[in-house]
Formats: C-alpha cells, sequence, structure tokens
DNA sequence: GTCCAGGGCCTAC
DNA sequence: GTAGGCCATGGA
C-alpha cells in the first residue's frame, strides 16, 4: 500500500498530469476503450479518426452504420470483424438502456453500470472500468497487463491475484480520488512501455528486478 | 522475419 | 475452472 503511494508519488515526478484519456467527449471515450484492446493506441486514433470523417462517432451513427462498413473504417485497430462487432452491440445497450441519452447514466450506481457493461459481449473488466472511470468520472481504478506485470514483479501482489483483488488494493491506496485513479493509471501505461516487454508477466529475467524508469531503479529515481 | 500492443471470448481438456 | 487458441493491423 505505501509502496503503491509511493510509485505513484515517482510517476506524477516524472510525467506530471498526463491528461488521460485523450479524447473530445465522453462516447469517443467509450468506442476508444474499445478499440484499444490488445492494440497500440496510434492504431486506434486513426480509426477514430476515420469515423469522425464518415461522421458515424457517435451512438445513432454507429446504430446506423451497417457492421461492415464500420469493420472497415476501424481497419486500423486490428481485430476489426471482432470490434465492429462488439461496437454494434455497445452502443445497440447504450440505446436502449439510456434511451439514446448518455446523461441518463448519471441515475445508475457505479456498482449497477459496472454490471450492466460487463453483461454487453465483448465489454471485460478492463474495457469497462476504462468507459467508467474516463467517460463517467466513477471512481474504479483500472487495471491492464502492465499493472498487473509492475506489481507481480515486485512482490506487492501475489502473482494469482486476479482483477478485483488488484483494482481494490490499487484503488484503496487513494479512496475514492478519481483524478489519482486517471493520472496513475495513464503513468502506468507509460512506464509499463518502458518496463520489460515480454508477455510473461513472471518471466525469469524479472523477478525481483526493480521497475526501471529511464535506466533508473524505481526506488532511486 | 519476429514480437507485441492501453483484451476478451470460446473451446478443450 | 483454466490453459490455449483466436482475432488482425502496424510499428519497432
Amino acid at each position: 500500500m505505501e509502496q503503491i503511494r509511493h510509485f505513484y508519488s515517482l510517476l506524477y515526478e516524472k510525467f506530471g498530469d498526463l491528461g488521460w484519456w485523450p479524447a473530445d467527449e465522453p462516447f469517443e471515450v467509450m468506442v476508444g476503450a474499445i478499440l484499444t484492446q490488445n492494440t497500440n493506441w496510434r492504431n486506434v486514433e486513426k480509426s477514430i479518426e476515420g469515423l469522425k470523417k464518415a461522421g458515424v462517432l457517435s451512438p445513432h451513427g454507429l446504430v446506423q452504420i451497417d457492421r461492415e462498413s464500420l469493420a472497415g473504417l476501424i481497419k486500423s485497430s486490428g481485430y476489426f470483424n471482432q470490434k465492429a462487432l462488439k461496437l454494434k452491440r455497445f452502443v445497440m445497450w447504450l440505446m436502449e438502456y439510456t434511451d439514446g441519452e448518455i446523461s441518463n447514466l448519471g441515475e445508475v450506481s457505479t456498482f449497477d453500470l459496472r454490471a450492466e457493461l460487463l453483461s454487453v459481449k465483448g465489454i471485460g473488466p478492463e474495457t469497462a472500468d476504462d468507459i467508467l472511470l474516463y467517460a463517467l468520472d466513477r471512481p474504479v481504478f483500472v487495471i491492464d497487463s502492465y499493472t498487473y506485470r509492475i506489481a507481480a514483479r515486485h512482490g506487492w501482489v501475489p502473482p494469482e491475484s486476479d482483477y478485483n483483488e488488484l483494482s481494490e488494493l490499487f484503488g484503496s491506496a487513494f479512496p475514492g480520488d478519481i483524478e489519482v485513479y486517471k493520472n496513475f493509471h495513464a503513468g502506468i501505461v507509460e512506464v509499463g512501455k518502458r518496463f520489460c516487454r515480454k508477455r510473461d508477466p513472471l518471466c525469469e529475467d524479472c523477478p525481483g528486478k526493480p521497475l526501471l524508469i529511464d535506466g533508473k531503479p524505481l526506488e532511486f529515481i
């Protein structure tokens, strides 16, 4: 817990406020959250631009466009057939659940809303929490593979920890602090790219080794 | 040519 | 219930 607070102070010292999530409006965050699944953000940006140009980056726009055309517009994000389907299912849910008005979500508790999002096929815990935190300003801590790698390799959590345990642990380091939640996750992604990139979260090169930021061990920055 | 990116679902043991 | 396969483009 104390280590986690320290980790954030180091990230903040180094990166300051990273201004996440980069988007013009909440709906764009929601779309981006789905498109960026296991995908480099630069590839997602191209897709977002394409959707804007086509004039379909809105709940109504995505309901109207056919799945094949949508897949063509988001090609750069990879998994375009799957993601076109996911976006379709998401906006269908959104239109029905909110009656087409995103502000209606304001009446729903975070707990219920999270369960609703997770019930949409194609939206898992990370995507749901991206939407809750960055589009809807709800106090949830987003966990991604970088967070898990860093926490597990530093021994902050046991390797078998699941998403919810990590989310609760990181969240409880700054209870309910939405702005810190937003910037902490952003900082983790930023530094995660510079950490060991191997997929294996417990690769043998890493246990016990500190996270390096610009070649310096985490503790000594 | 190989690896992997701001995951999640489905299938087989 | 869980490891493994699948989705797919684009940059390093």
